[in-house]
DNA sequence: ACTTGTGAAATCGTTCACAGCG
DNA sequence: CGCTGTGAACGATTTCACAAGT
């Protein structure tokens, strides 16, 4: 599979587009063009061609884009034409709130149980889920074939959470601990920092003299 | 401030060799080369000293980079050596999760107030931090000179809300918020939109034939 | 002997600009 | 005429490779 040759960038685009695509879908747009579509999103016309165009021809000359069809052709790239079983590792304050956030199942992604280690969380229910302890991770994720993770536990928990998914089959986590996670190839990671990013934030401020 | 003509992967990078420096310290060493500190965060010595230089000239040839003052050095480039006022707007469940978490103080962030609109949630405690409404969010930002916010609020609010930041003050703005947010510049935006990261797990990932 | 800092080369990604289609 | 798809030009970022410092 050629996912690999396509850049990052790219690939982080067609979410972005699929994102706006869908909201124009739901007010009812039709078709659009790429100079319509870039410009809300900061992005130039001929980046939104050039992107598409990785991947297949999905416009007419001088009419644009079919907005419901070019909405199914970027799910499937993207993989979120089919429902993802997510599973959540750390119950914490953020665990728990991934849990609860809506977001996910509508973008396709079905979040199947959650983990943690504290005696505190472990059969606590958050919406209609059931934290596991962790050590009934392996079986489970073997059992439903899940495929990604979301892993929100302390950092010094985070490698081990990681290593633990990749023997049980996980092929793709993202990861909001503070950690670089160390992976032998064949599985993907997503870092989510948050204080980094405000961190980044603070740098572009700057010391902004009032 | 030339902050605006350094490259974005270098500034983001800048988090990631303070996050393992820190780490590094912790553990009581004192000294590094670009190599050593390059090679657990899968980035080349060349990327290390190249991004370094665009600050200065920090380590020593032949000797490495000393932790202590590089961490120093990266925390006042980052504008991190001072603790930064931020709000967070959205007291749902990922807006309580983030005044929970405690990784923001760690790293000179001080969330010093929470607004939301429900009925529900004004006026209720988290951690120290007593929710009010954001009808009381231009007079609060203005007098403690709050310059970063937290949006977590339904995408059809973030952009009524960013207007009401920036108006009071807010110079940078961490949006969780899945919209596009239209600014006129002078205001720093971040976009982290948890469901598009699993969208690029599963389009890596791919329809992995078992 | 080791490691930095840095020009020069290579790679990667974006924008331009236009031929060709509807 | 408007708009896509795309080679070619441009710009940005990374890697190379080595002179100079310790």
């Amino acid at each position: 599979m050629k996912n690999q040759s396509i850049p990052s960038p790219v690939a982080w685009r067609l979410s972005l587009y699929l994102r706006q695509l869908e909201s124009l879908d739901e007010q009812g747009v039709e078709k659009i063009s790429s100079r319509n579509l870039a410009e809300s999103l900061q992005v130039t016309d001929a980046q939104v061609r050039k992107d598409l165009a990785y991947f297949g021809q999905f416009g007419r000359p001088g009419v644009g884009y079919r907005v419901a069809p070019l909405i199914e052709q970027i799910r499937h790239i993207l993989g979120t034409d089919r429902i993802w079983k997510v599973v959540v590792v750390g119950a914490g304050d953020l665990g728990r709130a991934l849990l609860r956030y809506r977001g996910f199942r509508q973008k396709g992604f079905e979040l199947v149980a959650a983990f943690d280690v504290s005696d505190a969380t472990v059969g606590s229910r958050i919406g209609r889920i059931v934290v596991r302890h962790v050590r009934e991770l392996p079986g489970l994720i073997r059992r439903h074939e899940v495929k990604l993770a979301v892993v929100a536990v302390p950092p010094d928990a985070a490698q081990d959470v990681t290593d633990q998914l990749q023997r049980a089959g996980v092929k793709g986590i993202l990861n909001f601990a503070p950690t670089t996670l160390q992976t032998d190839n064949g599985l993907v990671i997503r870092q989510v920092d948050l204080a980094a990013h405000l961190q980044q934030l603070s740098f572009r401020v700057g010391t902004t003299p009032e």
